[in-house]
RNA sequence: CGGGGAGUAGCUCAGCCUGGUAGAGCACCACGUUCGGGACGUGGGGGCCGGAGGUUCGAAUCCUCUCUCCCCGACCA
């Protein structure tokens, strides 16, 4: 993509509205513009990252053999009068008459229409287990939204639900989704440590957070500092095996969220172990049994023809809350800096001389070898200060800049910077492709 | 929902106390000089001073109401 032909309105001062890190840097790239409190459009840049954390997150649900399906953001009251919540939700779900005057509202979550489609169609044992999961858009009324996107009304969330006969069986199934929010976290660069949680209006007693340490974090948190040491993706997990000893694992030190914080048991952890911290929860997961199957008739035959309401569990991961958790948990004095698994395009090219026809030439030519080689590129070929251009760079974050300026070409050689630390490195075009590519 | 703060140019803000022709920096446009880490000069465009009422000869400025946004708390993915 070349910059003079993309939309992105970077700014250069910090918009008096912004006070944390990751709501300032968004709208200053241009990932983000406000519509009104927590509401916002997602500006082109912001998008793409919000699309790569979706893909991510879809992959490892598919993976763990939850299947994608979409339900829609409005929804008809009467399922949840029929569950009870119409009533106990309160303000912050947003009621909607339609023209026939029929009650309903901008779904919050979808317990009910997921039981409601589940209860329709399954009859028997042998269909279960079910994982179900969509991505799609909620909006929770919230009395004060805040934190750019880490805080808004409207919000996008991956929501998962399973369907077990029994409680064994629902317990595998959170299991399932337990490891694969490990995996989805750490792919996207990210330390999220699950910890004992409260169930919340939601229900339920079988729960745990994944919350990434952050000192902007809206949760106090404590845990043990193995977590920070421990490593997912070193081993792929087989969904069909035993996953209890890996989950045995992520849950044999202390971890737990103010709410569930036992003072007692955190004091028996060695004091140079203990993280006291805030944090930003980035999924959630609960185990609920019957709470919903029960109400809304969700009855499936057993073995001996005996009906039982199913047992469920449902699953949350903040999609575009994860935006701004990675930027507050790697970004510097300059700006962003992403996780190459979510960035927006790899590597940014930068002509430093616009104006210079040979200069234009080398870096038409490499523009079209990153295409080539399908290395996605943000070319800034604007008529511009080499400073404003690096400084804008940083400011995006892309892992990548490959610099290529008149005195570079004359010695036959381009920079490839590492946003990350800093390093620079001078390349001749072919080893700078080929250090991108590997 | 309680407490606090703010709405003036695209952005950051001054002006308001003490009423008298709407400002600065950045951004934008034109031309020229520059050009390897946020360049410089000259010229230019852009504002119903959040909205409505009121006081006054005269309101960005004073008064009343209202809307919006932000921060702290309570609540929450």
């Amino acid at each position: 993509m070349r910059l003079t032909a993309y939309f992105m309105p970077t700014l250069k001062e910090n918009p008096a509205e912004a006070e944390i890190v990751s709501h300032r840097l968004m709208l200053r790239a241009g990932m983000i513009r406000q519509a009104s409190a927590g509401i916002y459009s997602w500006l082109p840049l912001g998008l793409r990252v919000l699309k790569r954390i979706e893909q991510i997150v879809r992959e490892e649900q598919d993976r763990a053999g939850c299947q994608e399906l979409l339900m829609p953001t409005i929804q008809a009251a009467d399922l949840w009068k029929e569950s009870g919540r119409y009533d106990d939700y309160g303000k912050e779900m947003l009621r909607i008459l339609d023209r026939h005057e029929r009650e309903m509202l901008y779904g919050p979550t979808n317990e009910e229409l997921i039981t409601e489609i589940f209860r329709a169609s399954i009859r028997s044992y042998r269909e279960l287990p079910k994982l179900l999961y969509h991505i799609q858009w909620k909006f929770r009324d919230e009395v004060r939204p805040r934190f750019g996107v880490m805080r808004g009304r409207e919000f996008l969330m991956k929501d998962a639900y399973s369907f077990d006969l029994d409680f064994a069986a629902a317990k595998r199934s959170y299991n399932k989704m337990f490891v694969a929010y490990l995996r989805t976290f750490a792919r996207m660069g990210l330390k999220a440590i699950p910890m004992a949680a409260e169930s919340g209006p939601i229900g339920g007693d079988m729960s745990h957070e994944f919350i990434i340490l952050a000192d902007t974090g809206e949760s106090k948190v404590y845990c043990h500092r193995d977590f920070v040491e421990f490593d997912v993706l070193a081993s792929a997990p087989d969904y069909d095996g035993d996953l209890e000893p890996l989950v045995g694992y992520w849950t044999s030190r202390y971890a737990a969220t103010d709410d569930k914080h036992d003072a007692k048991a955190f004091a028996a952890v060695p004091a140079e172990k203990r993280i006291e911290a805030r944090g930003i929860e980035v999924g959630h997961i609960f185990y609920f049994g019957t709470k919903y199957s029960g109400p809304l008739k969700a009855f499936v035959a057993d073995q001996k023809d005996e009906q039982h309401a199913v047992h469920m569990g449902s699953y949350g991961i903040g999609v575009s809350r994860l935006v701004g958790a990675i930027i507050e948990a790697s970004h510097d004095a300059n700006g962003i800096i992403w996780p190459e698994p979510v960035a927006p395009f790899k590597v940014g090219l930068i002509n430093l001389r616009a104006s210079d026809d040979a200069c234009v030439a080398a870096c038409n030519q490499i523009y079209d070898k990153l295409a080539a080689a399908k290395i996605e590129a943000l070319y800034d070929d604007r008529d511009e200060s080499a400073g404003a251009k690096f400084a804008e760079m940083d400011l995006i974050g892309l892992p990548w800049q490959l610099v290529v300026g008149p005195r570079g070409l004359k010695a036959g050689v381009v920079e490839l910077k590492a946003r990350k630390s800093g390093a620079r490195e001078e390349h001749s075009l072919e080893s700078a492709l080929a250090r991108l590519s590997s």
